[in-house]
Order: structure tokens, then C-alpha cells, then sequence
DNA sequence: ATTTTCCCCTGCCGGC
DNA sequence: TGCCGGCAGGGGAAAA
């Protein structure tokens, strides 16, 4: 569910709410969500710290703390973040954990399909990457994310283009819609081999995801099922979707008969048109 | 090293 | 109506 877009949505939202509030108290409901499962620590080490800012990298949200600790969170499938002005009439459904600020507001973590997780990230570079792993590679809205360092990433693969952009270790942040959606503006079949691609798709390409998720982050993300943001506000993104979640339709640039299929264990959907497939050995 | 498969969880939807 | 299989926007580990 929760892509860059709208990771990036809630992020806002909470800094604009809590950022520079301390955390008055933290409970964890599901000790699944605490990597590693020691809910009792992770409460502890929470407790009555200082929130400097809400960062983002990919698709985790990371609040610095004070003295160089952090928590990183991911919301995985069905996570959501939900702020509250103050103490919610009743726990949220699926709700896993609870964030109390210290100007009484409320944050809570709710995933039904309890993918989602927490890590409490220690000071120092070394520290936070044995605790947390830091897994992923260059944001896909950083500058340091361009046409040159997807086209190198993408050299000599053999696997579907579609996969690659989804390694969160090639590009962090794209999931399975913007991938759909980022494909078929930059006219490439979703089952194409990283490797086949010429140097004019790969910049395209690259254009296009950047294209996509701006787009999603400037309408508050993709509400077509679960996602909400922070205030449980739904996005605008699923009305504009091209491609993604309709088969059967019209494609928006040529009129032909969007299709689905599986690709990369995923999901797409995409144009046999604009987006014809190739066979391919990337030579 | 890369690619593929399986798994983690629960809710929901369509088909029978 | 009720049950069951399949599917879902995430990622990681293990196998090939």
C-alpha cells in the first residue's frame, strides 16, 4: 500500500504535528511490530524522548530523536500512521501501537495484516546499521537518483525491468503502482530485461518514475482500498491512475484494451500497444 | 551475483 | 447463505 507518495504525505503531516514534541509515553499492543521483539525495551528506550524531525528514505519514515537515536517505522502492506489532536474516544481497529505526545496528542500505528515494523535505532552510524540493517539504496526523489545511476543499475540484468525498479537497493521508494504507472509513461513493457533497455528508455524511464511520484505526493498519495494519511484523509492519485487497476479499460494515450498479468510476482497492468513486449536477451 | 520461490499475516471478493 | 481459493499496495530469507 504505502508507497513513497504516500509515506511522504504522513511524513509532512507529522511534522508539521509533532515534530519538536517529546513522547510522553509509548505502547506497544503487537510485539510482532518491534524488530527485535522486545516490546517492554522498545517502550523504555521511547519514553520521554525529543522528536527533532520526521525524516523519509524509500519507504521508511524515521524520527530523529534526540542524542543521535532514532525510530524508523515501515508501514509494509496495510500500515497506516494515525495523528490524533488528543486521546481518541477508542483504540483504532488493528491498532499495534501508541504513541502519546507531550502536548497530548496521539499517534498510532494500526496494520491489520500486521506486516508493518518498528526499529528503535541507536546513535551512530554502525550502530543504527547493526540494529536496523538500513537496506535500502538511493531515494528515488534524491538528486543523487538520475537517468546514469538507474541505466548502470540496470546493465547486463536479465530479469524484468518491473522487478528491478521494485529493489528497493536499485531506487527506494517505488512499489507496484507507480511502477506500473512510471512504465507506462515511459512506454516500456513491464517483462522487459533491465538489460535490454536502450539508453533513451532508461532516461525516460527515469523521468517517468520521478514524474509519477511527484504527482502522487502533490495530490496526498493513492486511496483506492486501505491507505489513509496521518489524519485519515484519503489521497487523490487512484483517479488518476493510466494504467494501474484497469483492465479491461481503454489505454488513456491509444484507446487499446489495458491488460494485467503477472510480472515479478506482481500484480501489472500495462498497454500491449504503447508498451509492446520484446523478447530479449539484452544483447 | 543474480534470479526465483516461498513465506510472513489478515481481510476481502468472486465463484461455486 | 456459506465455504474456499485466490488475491492484495510490502520485503526478507532461502533455494536454485
Amino acid at each position: 500500500m504505502p508507497e513513497l507518495p504516500e509515506v511522504e504525505t504522513i511524513r509532512r503531516q507529522l511534522q508539521d504535528h509533532a515534530a519538536g514534541r517529546a513522547i510522553r509515553s509509548a505502547t506497544v499492543i503487537d510485539p510482532l511490530l518491534v524488530d527485535p521483539e522486545d516490546p517492554a525495551d522498545f517502550e523504555r528506550r521511547l519514553a520521554g524522548r525529543h522528536v527533532r524531525e520526521f525524516r523519509r528514505t524509500g519507504k521508511y519514515l524515521i524520527a530523529e530523536l534526540d542524542q543521535g537515536e532514532g525510530l524508523a517505522l515501515h508501514l509494509r502492506m496495510t500500515g497506516q500512521l494515525l495523528w490524533t489532536a488528543a486521546e481518541p474516544d477508542q483504540v483504532a481497529p488493528y491498532a499495534r501501537a501508541v504513541l502519546r505526545m507531550d502536548d497530548g496528542s496521539v499517534i498510532t500505528f494500526t496494520d491489520p495484516r500486521r506486516f508493518g515494523r518498528a526499529w528503535f535505532l541507536p546513535a551512530g552510524r554502525a550502530e543504527r546499521a547493526r540494529a536496523w540493517g538500513g537496506r535500502t539504496g538511493v531515494d528515488a526523489m534524491s538528486p543523487a537518483f538520475t537517468g546514469r545511476s538507474l541505466e548502470q543499475a540496470l546493465q547486463g540484468r536479465t530479469a524484468a525491468v518491473k522487478g528491478l525498479i521494485l529493489d528497493q537497493r536499485i531506487v527506494a521508494g517505488v512499489g507496484n503502482i507507480y511502477a506500473d504507472e512510471a512504465l507506462f509513461r515511459a512506454r516500456v513493457h513491464p517483462r522487459t530485461p533491465g538489460g535490454a533497455l536502450s539508453g533513451a528508455e532508461v532516461r525516460q524511464l527515469h523521468r517517468a518514475i520521478r514524474d509519477r511520484l511527484r504527482m502522487g505526493i502533490a495530490v496526498g498519495g493513492a486511496s483506492f482500498d486501505r491507505y489513509r494519511d496521518a489524519h485519515g484523509g484519503r489521497g487523490g492519485m487512484q483517479d488518476l491512475f493510466l494504467v494501474h487497476r484497469r483492465r479491461g479499460e481503454p489505454c488513456p494515450r491509444c484507446r487499446t484494451t489495458i491488460e494485467k498479468g503477472v510480472v515479478a510476482q506482481r500484480g501489472t497492468y500495462w498497454c500491449p500497444r504503447c508498451q509492446p513486449e520484446r523478447e530479449g536477451d539484452p544483447c
